[in-house]
DNA sequence: AATTATTATCGCAATATTACGATATAATTA
DNA sequence: TAATTATATCGTAATATTGCGATAATAATT
């Protein structure tokens, strides 16, 4: 046990929960802000905005990067990330979809 | 190490990582799905629902209680649960906030 | 009162996540 | 070319999460 038992779930569910696990972690919010904020910016400077560690911060960038989220490209020794704003845009509606606008009366039975 | 080192990044942050963590589960994703079709049910129901085990069942009802969004009731021998509308607002508004609209041109350095 | 039904909690095992030092890799600089 | 800079990855330790059987607690039923 311990493992996600994703198969009893629908894929939709699974993508939703993914998408989450994403962005559930305060140094991920904190990458996801910076980068809104200066557009774009290289490792380097993360470490330093974090104060977590070089190789702490590149592995919250490769879960970012792999949920699709931020791209990075290389640039000379080092690399440059950015937001991806096609996906960025995918976890706005998806989030707002799952939100929307329900008659919530709170009515518990 | 191993445990989150919150005291790096703002309440916010944290807070708007926690909410994320909530939702990070394709179970607790269902559960949230159910409960809004449904309007309420009885931890039972979702037990024949989700086919995870009585006990993991009542687990992410509580982590879904703690984080505020559900509330349960008791009604006889069972206890009912239903979306808190005030949290499941909040949730919304914050997602809504952190993922709006930025001029993302998505240019990388 | 004894049995049954419903849910919560305990205890444990398996797996995942978080964090970091050490090291590898590649580009830049001296 | 050697040293430096920037990032990624490996290995490992600490902690968290997931899942479930067993059991406790409470209400309903017989």
């Amino acid at each position: 046990m311990g493992a996600t038992k994703t198969d009893l779930f629908t894929k939709q569910q699974n993508e939703i929960a993914a998408m989450a696990k994403a962005i559930a972690h305060p140094a991920r919010i904190a990458i996801l802000q910076y980068l809104v904020k200066k557009n774009a910016c290289v490792c380097g400077d993360l470490v330093d905005e974090l104060g977590l560690a070089q190789a702490t911060t590149s592995q919250h960038l490769k879960e970012l990067k792999t949920a699709g989220i931020i791209q990075g490209s290389i640039e000379g020794a080092s690399v440059c990330y950015c937001i991806n704003p096609k996906v960025w845009k995918q976890y706005r509606d998806l989030f707002n979809a799952f939100f929307k606008e329900v008659d919530l009366q709170g009515s518990c039975c």
